[in-house]
DNA sequence: CCTGGTTTGTACAACGTTGTAAGCAGCGAT
DNA sequence: ATCGCTGCTTACAACGTTGTACAAACCAGG
């Protein structure tokens, strides 16, 4: 049985609106009346019809969350911490899952329930700029690296940067043949590109020779890629020493295949990632990692969208950079 | 610029509900009349407010997933599939991380933006079957054990059945000393009391004694967990030859551990777990472990879901059971 | 006891959509 | 021609809520 709040009103003896202003905690309502709707109210069991309330508010408080894959770790303990921010601004977040084809990202960003979410924070693959530009006007944050510079909202983590680091690291090891796994070529590698300029860099700094024959593109960023990848770096012959993985996972399937090639990790090679996930944390050997704050990506992500949506809705687009740290562990350790 | 079915109507000169009705696909319109509103429509980049739309169908089109973490492996790959599976029923998922908490718990049962969703997909780790007596008529599906025989249609695997094969398998291995990790003694921990009567039960049927020693309880299921009940297990002094943890986080938690001990596993100790999730096919070693029919569980509770909301609300709750199958790795590999 | 201001409560319309009932063509059969 | 039928279109009301405008009740000060 569902009331409304001509029920409540009926029950109280008082009008509808009487009802709706004790609801929204208007300030001028009289105790006793207050406390005869809050008893009918209780006594009813009434909650408000919310689609009536965003009809006619205007608003749903309701933001979504569009990511690539929600089983791949790094998306999911990101969607954890924004759904934890977005509690905090009192919004509900719906997340959806683009599966990260041009087609279903651009349906997702243009589409997600019409007028049934006030906002989106978006991670994208496959988007470019053009994409967003098409759309109308619904309050977007981007997360990282594919549109640059595009018309909306950016978190993004110094990709290059970190890259270049924890590169770095492995040369103060000395290492000297270090391997990259991850670069891509498609449009949507922007990500890729970046890690690769920070890890060109970083060889450069140390005077190593760039060496196209050590990096082995990855079509997707899962285990199995990381794997694949690996087997064919050894096959070739061109024996690394170390290997930068552009994210965890790519890392975790390469220990796999280093494993698997009876190699010893870091002995023989020393193993990087990128993304810090948990299972990281447990593998065998742990993971040496670029830790971006994952905590921190999502809060600037919510905060971009609720000054987006509450105060200044024509701002500039503006570009927030998350911080990040090296996580050194066993597979890469500290020197 | 938003433009309503007003707009529409206007420039293709016609009225509000023939627009309509050719937004809703109704058959009776005319061909030249259905081109020009469709003109219209793509002119104005025309598209319905769904809160509206909400409000006067009674419907919302969407469906929540109500799981106590996002991050944990399992529930990702859960929520992958059951987002497939609704789409196919034209629904989008809302993704709601209850966090396990009783009260959060009961929050997200009853109070998900109420009238926003059609219907609840809930895996619930803390609620009673009182708690869900209270809803009033949320259509909702049950995962997983721990509200037996409640008022809702519910989805599980057979538990015990699952354990007790699992933990054959380990004794077909000629392991004696099989340790159990995971028993929880709280009311939250029906799935560790099911996976327990399996696992004692397979023992009974191989006719060893149980040993109270060799089952270390878990407070959560996370990899820390499992690495710390293992290093406990192995500080008492029983030393196990096999270890059946109640699932694969736990398990991962426990190699590490194994490794850090310097056993080697399986050769010292078999390892098995249960859930069958990603990182389980590139540990190191491979993991043995129970595998679910993920896919088959968000099918079925899609489908109970539809079955509730379109044709029968009010059929008595039905308990459907899907498959699972061992998936046997170097952890604890076949015979 | 009136005046003027504040507090408290009400009636009505509107948000954008769709179901209902009814209107109006056009057409074949009387 | 007129009748009824079918096919297409329309006006109106309703879903449950809140903003606006206003009325009623109250209070203090003259």
């Amino acid at each position: 049985m569902r009331h409304r709040l001509k029920d409540v009103a009926e029950r109280a003896g008082v009008s509808v609106k009487t009802v709706s202003n004790v609801v929204n905690g208007y300030q001028h309502v009289r105790a006793d009346t207050r406390a005869r709707v809050e008893a009918a109210i209780a006594e009813l069991n009434y909650r408000p019809n919310l689609s009536a309330r965003n009809l006619r508010k205007g608003r749903t408080g309701v933001i979504a969350l569009a990511v690539p894959e929600l089983d791949i770790p790094y998306f999911a303990e990101l969607a954890r911490h924004v759904v934890s921010a977005a509690a905090g601004h009192g919004w509900t977040v719906l997340i959806d899952q683009t599966g990260g084809g041009p087609e279903q990202e651009r349906k997702a960003a243009s589409g997600i329930g019409d007028h049934m979410i006030d906002g989106l924070i978006f991670s994208p693959l496959a988007l470019t700029a053009d994409d967003l530009a098409g759309l109308d006007g619904m309050p977007m944050v981007l997360l990282g690296e594919r549109v640059d510079h595009g018309p909306a909202d950016h978190v993004v983590v110094d990709n290059v940067a970190a890259a270049r680091e924890i590169t770095a690291h492995l040369v103060g090891l000395g290492r000297r043949r270090i391997a990259a796994i991850g670069s891509q070529r498609t449009p949507e590698g922007a990500s890729a590109r970046l890690r690769l300029a920070g890890y060109t860099a970083a060889l450069a700094d140390a005077g190593i020779a760039y060496d196209d024959r050590l990096v082995a593109p990855a079509p997707a960023w899962h285990r199995a890629d990381g794997a694949a990848a690996m087997r064919h770096l050894l096959s070739t012959g061109v024996r690394p020493d170390a290997v930068f993985c552009f994210n965890d996972t790519l890392a975790l399937g390469a220990l796999r295949a280093l494993h698997e090639a009876g190699l010893r990790v870091p002995d023989d090679v020393a193993v990087a990632g990128f993304d810090d996930i948990e299972d990281g944390r447990f593998s065998i050997p742990t993971l040496s990692t670029v830790a971006p704050d994952k905590e921190r990506i999502a809060r600037l992500a919510v905060e971009l969208l609720a000054n987006r949506l509450t105060s200044d809705p024509d701002a500039p687009p503006r570009e927030l950079v998350a911080p990040h740290r090296l996580a050194l562990r066993e597979s890469a350790p500290q020197g």
